[in-house]
DNA sequence: CATGAATGAGGCTTCATTCAT
DNA sequence: CATGAATGAAGCCTCATTCAT
């Protein structure tokens, strides 16, 4: 089951009192509905690489469908707790000299959260288009984070985005599925071979057409003549 | 099977000399892993929204993932076709202020395509990280795009891209793919409410972001006042 | 199909007024059965092998069960004709000093016209397990040779058996359906990879065998007191 | 499933780890495709005549094709065990007067011991020409059998074969094999009608024919210690 | 509490056979 | 008359799930 020694963290985090067995079946549902996708994934197989009877996955999950729901809940926890709050405060809390300056960092930052735990990225991407409950739960959590809070502490601090909030959090959604979308899952033989210098070039480059996209450029620069 | 004139349309000129029936299967299996995905899909419901017997699906596919491909296959010519050459002529061959508005027109333009038969774009972007073979297809098949030749033309006529055509192509797909997963796939729900009005409008916008993100208003608008 | 020639020139001589069509299928049923059995060859595979197509042969035999006893029909008969009337006449009319001397004329011509078509055979042991109806023809046909009189003639000349003429047929068919089974069926490789001289070889041990078994050498050497 | 108690014994004794539902499993086979054949028997069948869903089937066999080879593994294990062994030291202790009286005792033995168990003689028969593998596994297995060896004690005790041990063997495989072929598989029927002094008979007739072909009582008489 | 044998519905595929063309 | 598309029953096998041990 590879190194996925990031995600035994996540579990022990999430799921502190989860039994040993149960976690390793998470852990080897996750990694198999990620490389094959849920339906074609069997329980068996989860069983096999969980290293547990196949009876076992039922004692602790009523169906196969409720195990993946179960992990997609670890998973959207995850991603609300990485991508919309982890390291945010400090992000926030930094003095830039402006919003494009602020901005390459939170992307920055979320690009690379992203990157680090990108199997559950895969599963959320794959299987969110099959199965109407994940995206309810997934917009019921996104619905309840302030948005607008987290970025209101900035124009205290005179950095003014020149777009609504909500269509800049919509643009940059879109943009980082798109990442994620044709790095990880279109052309993956592609990207894999890339160096790790073309990796960070790569993402540079896209965070400077995010920002610039952004019309965050152009404030900088009247920002720039006061 | 819905309004899937369109989809009899692309079969009827892909696939000329196909029999009606076979047409009727590739049809229900299109709509049918469009909806539910390839794994999640039996041979028998195939059959039934076919309105054909389960072996009538072997006489003209010699399996269920044979099916698939040939499927992909023609979504894949029609995207070749369509987003790639179909009205890039005319399009080239008008005269713009600058390449923004030009980009504009091409970004309008592909977009509108793609949002038409979103169907065949699903399955690909659900089905391709499951199958390498489709990966491999899809790039072959991109890599003949004589994408620099495309642009060509246009700088002739002094419309410079500030970046290189490659990364200008990668950056567009990038987003075309980030566009068409989180609209349709992630949160249809979410856009599926919006009156026409609101789309256009969501589609300007993106248009627009885009544009700017690629860094060809300020340069031409700048090298216009120089 | 292998040389098959023999066997054209069978169904030339049974089935005179075949069509082409039709024999092709015979032959290429009558191959595959010898080769994989009746129940795991396909009326496809056949239709295949013999060129036509699959409704062909359901013109040409109301099922393929029918197609089968067909053959059979045509086997048991060319059996019938070679393996007790071909070549007896000339064999009985001979002199011969002692019965042992004429059964192993007998032996080595009926050895040697199994092995020549020997895929007859080979059907005929392989099905004959499975279809009562096959048997019955066979008893039928088996039945209405006239043993004892195409024995008779030799009597007259002083050759005497020293057992009934019903127990000498039914050991030597005994010893003939074990010869083909082992040396056929059981380990073709063996005997297969023998030189034409070990094969002679073997027969001729073994039509001693039979001979001695017989009791025939005995009474000629007491016959030879006369 | 008639009186197949000698079977339960059988499995007992070679696999007595096995579940009673394998075993059953293992009978149905057995008796099946004693009776069609392998390739006419349907997993359903089986299934059916074990009392067992078709699923069970394959726990215990991960596909028709093993369970039959599983089948065989036994069937010539058997074989080998009551062919070549059972009951040789007592038979080859016996003191006898010539070899002739020996051979006679011998393939009574074998004769009897093989019409006991029929039906796994018959799979094994008629399941042969059509894999390989159980030609292999037969071969791999019978060339393990001290042919010489087994005989030799006898030389000892001035009991000589006038030809090569292994050309005994064939004749008598050959012939044992034309036995079973000729009584229980091409006319059952008629073998079958036979009263026990019929059949007794029967046999006495072919092991004298036997001993005779075998040249074995020529030179006894002639060693004539007489 | 864990196991893995058991289930039976359902998966994909092949079959022999029919029938419109 | 020949074709091969069409059929639907049946084939082998896998599935998620249950339950006795």
């Amino acid at each position: 089951m590879q190194d996925y020694q990031w995600l035994d963290e996540l579990l022990e985090k999430q799921m502190p009192n989860m039994t040993a067995k149960k976690r390793e079946i998470v852990k080897a549902a996750l990694c198999l509905f990620s490389e094959k996708g849920y339906a074609a994934t069997s329980t068996k197989e989860i069983a096999a690489m969980a290293g547990v009877s196949e009876g076992a996955i039922f004692k602790h999950f009523s169906s196969k469908r409720e195990l993946m729901l179960s992990l997609i809940d670890v998973i959207i926890e995850e991603i609300m707790l990485t991508l919309f709050y982890t390291g945010l405060p400090e992000l926030l809390e930094k003095e830039y000299e402006n919003y494009e300056e602020f901005l390459t960092a939170l992307a920055r930052n979320r690009l690379s959260i992203i990157t680090k735990g990108i199997s559950i990225y895969k599963i959320l991407i794959q299987e969110i288009p099959f199965h109407p409950e994940i995206r309810e739960k997934l917009q019921k959590k996104v619905a309840q984070v302030p948005m607008a809070e987290l970025f209101s502490h900035l124009s205290i601090r005179g950095l003014e985005l020149q777009r609504p909030v909500g269509e800049v959090v919509i643009t940059l959604a879109t943009c980082f599925c798109g990442f994620v979308q044709t790095r990880y899952l279109i052309v993956p033989e592609f990207f894999n071979r890339m160096s790790p210098e073309e990796r960070e070039k790569d993402m540079v480059e896209f965070i400077r057409f995010l920002v610039k996209g952004l019309e965050l450029a152009e404030p900088s620069s009247v920002g720039g003549s006061k």
